[in-house]
DNA sequence: GGGTAATAATGAAGCCCTTCACTATGAACC
DNA sequence: GGTTCATAGTGAAGGGCTTCATTATTACCC
C-alpha cells in the first residue's frame, strides 16, 4: 500500500540503535507464547524501558485498531457521499426519529456549532430537514427525509456487512470480551477525564 | 460533565419510538448475564434491527474507548505544550534516534507534507533540529535536541503513569487479551483496506 | 553523462472540527 | 411583566490534517 522507500543499508550514525518503525501501516504481527498476537515493532520500540509494558502495548494496539476502524468507516461513508459526522447524525435520526439539534450535539459528542454545520450540509443534500418543535418553539428538530432514509438504510446495510468481515475469526465470546474490556476502559477514562 | 438540557417530557411527535442517546459522553453501562459491561443506550439503539449485534457492539465500544483514549492523550500532550502529532515524532526520535523525515511519514502514518510541518514546529520550539544525512545528501534527519529529550522524558513518564491508571482493574491476562483482539482486528482491517 | 526516481520543501486549497463572541428567539420562574 | 436561562444560528479565527502541483537537490541505473 505504502511504498517503502527507506534505504535499508542506511545505518544510524548516532549512538542510538536503529530500531524499526513504530505504529502505522507497516505492522509485523507475531504470536507470543500464549498464541496471542503482538506487534513486533512496538515490542522492540518499548524494549529496555524498564517498565511493565503490557498496558502500553494493549492501549497501543487499541489505538491502532480504532484508527483503522475509523479509516474503514470513513471510506464507506465516503462511498455514499457522506462523512463520519454526517453519517452519525443520519443514523441517530434513523433510529431515534426527529431530534432537537441540541440533543444531537450532546449525544454524538459534537459541538453545537458543528451540529449546525452538519445539519446544514445534510439539508442542502436533501437528506434531512429542519422542522419546528411544537412543544418548544425555540427548539428545532432534525428530521430524516425520504431520501435520507433511503441513504442511511443502504449505508447501514453495507456497514453491517463490513463489520462482519472485520470480526472474521472472532467467537461470540471474543466479541463480548472485547466489548467488556473496552467499556471497562471507558469507565476508567471517564474517571480520568473528570479530573 | 456535560449538562443535560433535554426536556424529558418532550415526547417524540412522530411514529418513531423515542430512544435514548447513542454513543458519547453519557453512557450508562450495565452488566450482562455473564457479568460483562455493555452500553445500555447502544443496546437499545440497535434493538429490533434483526441482525446479530455482537460485532457492532464490540466495534462500537472499541471506537468509543479509542476516542476517549485520544482525548486523554491529547490532554496530557497539551499539558506539556505538545500535540499528538508532535508527541509522536518526539517519541519516535527518542526511541530510534535521528530519523529521515520520509521515514517518519511512513512510520507514523502521516503525510510527508504534514511531517514537514510537525518538524517545523518542533524545530521552532527548539525540541528538534534538522541535520544533513551524510550517507544520502538528499535526505534530512530529524534529531532530538537536549531540550527535546528532556521534554519527551517528562511526558513519557507522566504518560505511563496515566496508562496505569487507565487499566486499573485489568489483569495481565486481560491486557494481553485486549491486545490480541485488537491486533486481530488490525489484521482483518488491513485485508479490507487493501481492497 | 543523461534520464528517471527519490527526498524534502513550499504554497494553495480544502475538510472537519474547535473556541469564542454575539444575536434573536422563546421558556421558565418569581 | 420582567429577569434569567436555554436553544439555535452566525461569523471569525485557528488547529490539524489532507491533496495537489511545483521546485530544487541528489541517487541510481544504463
Amino acid at each position: 500500500m505504502k511504498p517503502f522507500t527507506m534505504n535499508p543499508d542506511t545505518l544510524n550514525p548516532t549512538s542510538k540503535p536503529m530500531l524499526p518503525r513504530e505504529l502505522g501501516a507497516a505492522h509485523e504481527l507475531a504470536h507470543d507464547d500464549a498464541g496471542r498476537l503482538y506487534s513486533v515493532r512496538m515490542r522492540e520500540l518499548f524494549e529496555n524501558l524498564h517498565v511493565d509494558m503490557s498496558a502500553v502495548e494493549a492501549l497501543g494496539a487499541l489505538k491502532i485498531a480504532g484508527h483503522m476502524l475509523g479509516l474503514l468507516q470513513e471510506r464507506w461513508a465516503e462511498r455514499h457521499g457522506l462523512t463520519q459526522g454526517r453519517l452519525g447524525v443520519l443514523f441517530r435520526l434513523y433510529r431515534c426519529g426527529d431530534t432537537p439539534l441540541g440533543d444531537l450535539a450532546v449525544d454524538l459528542d459534537y459541538t453545537p456549532r458543528n451540529i449546525t454545520g452538519l445539519v446544514d450540509h445534510l439539508e442542502r443534500d436533501g437528506l434531512v430537514e429542519r422542522v419546528p418543535d411544537s412543544s418548544d418553539r425555540r427548539s428545532i428538530r432534525a428530521r430524516l427525509t425520504e431520501a435520507g432514509r433511503g441513504r442511511i438504510e443502504a449505508v447501514w446495510k453495507e456497514g453491517v456487512d463490513h463489520q462482519f468481515e472485520m470480526v472474521e475469526g472472532f467467537s461470540k465470546d471474543d466479541l463480548a470480551q472485547l466489548r467488556h474490556l473496552c467499556l471497562l476502559l471507558v469507565e476508567n477514562a471517564r474517571k480520568e477525564l473528570g479530573k
